[in-house]
RNA sequence: GGCGCCAUGGUGUAACUGGUUAACACGCCGCCCUCUCAAGGCGGAGAGUUCGGGUUCGAUCCCCGAUGGCGCUACCA
């Protein structure tokens, strides 16, 4: 492999709940590195975490990046030269390698149990220390290894990070980023369950894929030593790293769900067109040329495949500001034609599948036709904000009340869109702080509606859908908290 | 706490790899258009480039330090 030749990227999502715009800004920033080169955008899977796998999450993730324009070339679903693209199906490449850094002496097997590590994780953070593993399974005699695998004793795989020295690696957009040896653990390689972690299936994967560059979140910095020296060990050429600036919620933290709408699903339901979303992408971070983007800053896929520079990113983290996005996305919906604005209304929140379920839901609760309005409002406005009149139960105070709110949002969050989970798990939640079912569901009924009387409150949830229904909790909070700011 | 990264109006970006009254867009304010609201047009407020040193004839731009923000610090990615 020589890194001069066409680029081969890649991006690597988890399956671990909704696509992320996180996801897409990579993605977006990796296929334009592809098509630029004229080489491969490949797609990996990075399921090697079976505690946080979501089963739909896979399928969405690729139609949402199908949505918003971006194709890979290789990947799960269409296959390639390099498979499999899925790294569950890849543990024996995995047990391989590690089999291999094992019989070097650059891996160990580690049988610490997860409490000893925890106490002494604690011991060294009480101490001022950075916790790191203490090394203890470092030099085990062959006999002790021996006789506690014939035990049957779990055990990890760790890398066995020198304890001298430093590791320096070139980030394209930064420069040389040195960091000692004493700052980098002795990172797990392969879980006790026989998955890679992270860190070994990401270098492995990158090296056999022929990965020439890795363009990533700038989150992953601090380990890309350890990677580093993974290579090293492996007696393998580097690819060159490239590492973006994170997404930002409007306090500039890390971009979170809890703070901002960050799945591509809600973006999609809410009725952004998908070459808005992708040209905001595009203006995160720069890249275009001042000619371009300071004239207009609208641009298309082809337009950025044409003029973007990865060696214009600013670094700084751009905030993603839905009120530029809903800006943009205006933009391109008044650019539509009449027939092309109706068709992407009937393609999304007047979908017949959508309104079908609507219409299924009030059939028993209407009189006239002419009420479906009056009725279903909810479904299709973004924003609803009810008074205190309406969601505030009569025995309840405001603070008490946004607190379990709150409490409701964190579960919902975790819990499975079908009416089956949620009614069980919402009425535990109530039960477990002392609220009434109807004051419970009730509270969420006015968020959710703005009003007291809707249809049932568990189905047009799922109808709405978890992304949208989140959203409106969320922004039912924010709003509650700016209003509280104001009578300060 | 330790380590690392970053730093231009409220937000996103621009300013030929040192020379500009620091530009554009979003947002905000006002005016025009108009049956309303948008859209559209016109205009305005808002940063002297986080701060302090240095290099230079001259720093947004180069160097050092401080401060601040962010990230990482898992048998998660």
């Amino acid at each position: 492999m020589s890194l001069s030749s066409t680029p081969r990227v890649r991006i690597a999502p988890s399956p671990t709940g909704d696509p992320h715009v996180g996801t897409a800004y990579i993605g977006l920033i990796n296929f334009l590195v592809a098509r630029q080169g004229g080489g491969k955008f490949v797609l990996r899977i990075e399921d090697t975490d079976r505690t946080r796998f979501v089963p739909t999450s896979e399928q969405m993730i690729f139609d949402a990046l199908r949505w918003i324009g971006l194709s890979w070339d290789e990947g799960p679903d269409v296959g390639g030269p390099f498979g499999p693209y899925r790294q569950s199906e890849r543990t024996e490449i995995y047990q391989k390698h590690a089999e291999i850094l094992l019989a070097n002496g650059a891996a160990y097997r580690c049988f610490c149990t997860p409490e000893e590590l925890e106490a002494s994780r604690k011991q060294q953070i009480a101490a001022k220390m950075a916790p790191r593993y203490a090394g203890i399974c470092r030099k085990l005699s062959e006999a002790t290894i021996e006789s506690n695998l014939a035990a049957g004793k779990p055990f990890v795989i760790r890398m066995r990070v020198p304890w001298e020295g430093s590791t320096t690696f070139r980030d394209e957009l930064r420069g040389d980023i040195t960091f000692e040896h004493t700052n980098v653990d002795d990172q797990v390689l392969m879980k006790s369950d026989g998955f890679p972690t992270y860190h070994l299936a990401n270098v492995v994967d990158d090296h056999l894929m022929q990965i020439t560059d890795v363009i990533r979140a700038e989150e992953w910095i601090s380990s890309t030593p350890k990677h580093v020296l993974l290579y090293q060990f492996f007696g393998w050429e580097l690819p060159r790293f490239w590492h973006m600036p994170l997404l930002r919620n409007a306090d500039k933290s890390k971009i979170s769900k809890r703070k901002n709408p960050v799945s591509l699903v809600y973006y999609r339901q809410a009725g952004f067109l998908p070459q808005t979303v992708l040209n905001f992408l595009g203006l995160m971070g720069g890249g275009m040329p001042a000619d371009i983007n300071n004239s207009t800053e609208k641009f298309t896929l082809e337009e950025m495949i044409q003029h973007f520079s990865i060696k214009n990113i600013r670094l700084g983290g751009p905030v993603f500001d839905l009120t530029k996005l809903k800006w943009l996305n205006g933009e391109y919906l008044r650019a539509l034609s009449p027939d092309d604005f109706y068709t992407a209304l009937r393609s999304t929140v007047l979908a017949d599948d959508y309104l079908k379920e609507i219409a299924a839901l009030i059939q028993t609760r209407i009189e006239t036709l002419g009420q479906f309005g009056d009725l279903t409002g909810f479904f299709f406005a973004d924003d609803i904000l009810p008074a205190p009149e309406v969601f505030l139960p009569k025995k309840r105070t405001l603070e008490e009340t946004l607190a379990f709110v709150v409490e409701q949002l964190t579960l919902l969050e975790a819990t499975d869109w079908t009416t089956a989970a949620l009614e069980p798990a919402l009425k535990q939640l109530g039960d477990s702080h002392g609220w009434l079912v109807k004051e419970n569901f009730m509270l969420l009924r006015a968020i959710l509606t703005g009003s007291t009387m809707s249809p049932p409150l568990l189905e047009s949830m799922v109808v709405f859908g978890k992304a949208r229904t989140l959203d409106r909790l969320r922004r039912f909070l924010d709003a509650q908290k700016k209003s509280a700011g104001q009578k300060k």
